[in-house]
DNA sequence: GGAATCTGACACTCTTTCGTGTCACTCTGC
DNA sequence: GCAGAGTGACACGAAAGAGTGTCAGATTCC
């Protein structure tokens, strides 16, 4: 009739640092070891010992801050959207789409430099709960591009062709960044963005 | 010192099919299994014991035409590229690249009639093996394309554009494919292959 | 200095799936 | 019709991985 078992009880700092910091900090670890695996040999082929020995971490601090691998695929995707939008999303308020080759720039040239991120982005997006959130991602794409862009056609009649045309052109994006990085194009990063702002100006139509 | 243990022995006819019929058959049946399987759920989500359920075999006969899940993901995907080729290729020779819209129409068309197609040649094709074997087909796409169309530029310091340009349709033309069986696209399949055909001409330099 | 928390290593159970084995039953060839 | 091969259902052990528990030592707070 005593007491019951009490939860954890308090939160104390260690080594100078508190707890919350702590684990904030162990739960980015955490992500970078999973973007590092993610982006190169793949989700499949991720198991939660390997993040947390490329964490450095063991698996009661995996399980603090996630639930699943899958929890921890959301979460590195999360924070690879927001770095990404983070470099383009200004660009493309400043410059806008009359002037296609700094979003280009930006976008492609983000992900160049970062393979990771190209297998990520391109690859492993197909992976069940990431396919939807992949779509989703190119119609919010299409969507802005339609909305901030005031040379676009806009007639309704070609609203669906629009669409069509903004998958073609992340799929071709794609394609070709993960062709360069796999080293089958003998180009520059430059002329890769060169090329692509190409087939966007002759792809799109302009009122 | 006797008689060392019988391996097998014959082979009967068995419900009126010769053995080697039979055997044929069940590996027919599995990859018929695996196509749907693959083509549905995806590669990652699906066991032996999916493949031979939905072939109505047991696992016996699984071992006994394949060594393992990826042999069959193999097999599945040589008879999905034999099927396409036979339809592609054909048409290539007849039509050229002079009028390509036969060219996109049979290859795309193949496509959208079978959405199991889409998903295995535009998503599961990323999966670890599978990976080596979708970049060389790309490239044989662009080997072949560059060989057999005269008005193609093949000046040497085109090449490596040409082989962007055919990573860049290959990718583009995938990912409208993959966005159309999702129904993201409101289009009929003529007006996919329109589209893509107006790409393609568009983004390809003549000489 | 001592009680309590934090940390890291690792043991442990549970589940899933693989690949093989067993067994009863069916069909074939002679 | 009978010895033996073919068939299908299912049992079985091995292996891998998930998620939890334990424990000793380090660190903190009072």
């Amino acid at each position: 009739m005593g007491a019951v078992a009490q939860p954890p009880a308090e939160l104390r700092t260690y080594r100078g640092v508190p707890a919350s910091q702590r684990k904030a900090e162990r739960r980015d670890r955490l992500v970078s070891a999973g973007l590092e695996l993610f982006g190169t040999r793949g989700i499949a082929a991720t198991r939660v010992d390997d993040v947390c020995a490329e964490a450095g971490l063991t698996k009661r601090y995996f399980y603090e801050s996630f639930e699943s691998l899958d929890d921890l695929v959301t979460a590195v995707m999360e924070a690879v959207l927001l770095d990404v939008a983070a470099i383009v999303v200004p660009v493309i308020e400043t410059d806008g789409w009359r002037n296609p080759r700094p979003v280009f720039s930006a976008y492609i040239g983000a992900l160049l430099e970062d393979p990771r991120l190209v297998r990520l982005l391109v690859v492993e997006t197909h992976n069940g709960a990431l396919a939807n959130r992949r779509e989703e991602m190119v119609e919010l794409a299409v969507d802005t591009w339609l909305a901030s862009d005031p040379g676009a056609d806009k007639s309704p009649e070609h609203l669906p062709v629009q669409r069509l045309l903004a998958h073609a052109m992340a799929g071709a994006a794609g394609e070709v960044a993960l062709a360069w990085v796999n080293g089958r194009i003998d180009l520059t990063a430059d002329q890769i963005v060169d090329q692509l702002v190409r087939i966007f100006e002759r792809i799109t139509p302009r009122v």
